[in-house]
DNA sequence: AATATCGGAACATAAACTAG
DNA sequence: TAGTTTATGTTCCGATATTT
């Protein structure tokens, strides 16, 4: 049986505006326009020429944040109920804001810079404009060298030899290395204390450790999601058929780290095969890892007849 | 064709900072 | 302390992949 939907006091979808502009934002899906005070998206504003701002509800159901689709305010909301989940259609819980995050100091815009104040005027944020160099931790994180070109970041940023910023604003943070995620993983000792321990985001994978690479790919089991860890479970609600209903195996195999075994030592991944080595442990693993090891190596390089130094 | 997945831009806003 | 600036976390567009 189909529910209703639930509209919030102060919610007043069904308008004539609404019906006559069902969204299809999700494939097709009809969905309500805005709630109040709500404008469409992608709709220029009258005498401007500028597309309207798009608008997010605040609180996505936790079924459209994991399918990363539109929500609404409304509960269970129209996407839940069409796709006949709405038992499960529950507000998704946001993690709370890191505090004591030290900045350095601001940039005082200039009056003259007209209409400065209001947020439209602002520089953009998240994506650094080439006249801001400001250290930004997100970008210091996608600055580690995986593929961008030499001394520079995705955003075209320099960074030196460490994949720190060359700029100095860089050193105006000394908080923020307490912050910087791959040493995580690469230093086995680093227990995560200080700042990682809060908010719960830690653990991040050294490679594409942004935050938005966490929100998708890497749970598709739903265990060892950073995301999960304020959410405890209520993803997996016997409702959800759709995903309960997929061969379990995830899309994105999860390396092994970030499943259940990873949780009761957190590092695997380093210690796993360094440690054996290190520490001489069972010699006979050691023994077969390195045989398989030098066989898949052979085999590579008997595949690429290019002049690749050997082992 | 419908649905799922997911990269990343856009958005919202809490919190640090600053001028008065 | 109000206003400004910025960092952080969330939403969801749109492209692509997969399933039916």
């Amino acid at each position: 049986m189909q529910q209703m939907p639930y509209y919030p006091p102060g919610y007043q979808a069904p308008s004539p505006y609404a019906s006559s502009h069902l969204l299809q934002a999700d494939n097709g899906l009809p969905q309500l326009a805005h709630p109040v005070g709500v404008s469409e998206p992608n709709t220029p504003s009258p005498g401007t020429a500028q597309p309207a701002k798009r608008k997010q509800v605040k609180n996505a159901c936790t079924n459209c944040q994991k399918a990363c689709k539109k929500c609404d305010e409304a509960r269970p909301c129209p996407r839940c109920v069409k796709y006949g989940i709405a038992n499960t259609c529950v507000n998704s819980t946001r993690k709370e804001r890191k505090k004591g995050v030290k900045r350095g100091p601001y940039k005082r815009r200039q009056k003259g810079d007209g209409e400065a104040s209001t947020p439209e005027a602002r520089t953009p944020r998240r994506k650094n404009s080439p006249e801001q160099p400001q250290y930004d931790p997100q970008n210091m994180r996608a600055s580690m060298p995986f593929g961008y070109p030499n001394g520079l970041n995705q955003y075209g940023q320099p960074y030196d030899a460490y994949g720190q910023y060359a700029s100095q604003q860089y050193m105006v943070n000394p908080v923020y290395p307490g912050m910087s995620y791959p040493v995580q993983q690469m230093v086995p000792g680093a227990d995560g204390h200080g700042q990682n321990q809060q908010g719960g985001q830690h653990q991040y994978a050294t490679h594409s450790a942004m935050p938005h690479a966490q929100q998708h790919s890497p749970y598709n089991g739903y265990q060892g999601s950073p995301h999960q860890q304020s959410r405890p479970l209520q993803q997996v609600h016997p409702g959800d058929v759709k995903d309960e209903q997929k061969p379990h195996q995830p899309l994105t195999p999860v390396p092994s780290t970030s499943s259940s075994s990873a949780a009761s030592s957190p590092h695997v991944n380093v210690a796993g095969v360094g440690a054996n080595v290190s520490n001489g442990g069972d010699n006979d693993e050691e023994g077969s890892r390195l045989a398989r090891l030098s066989q898949l190596c052979r085999a590579a390089l008997d595949q690429s007849d290019g002049p690749t130094e050997s082992t």
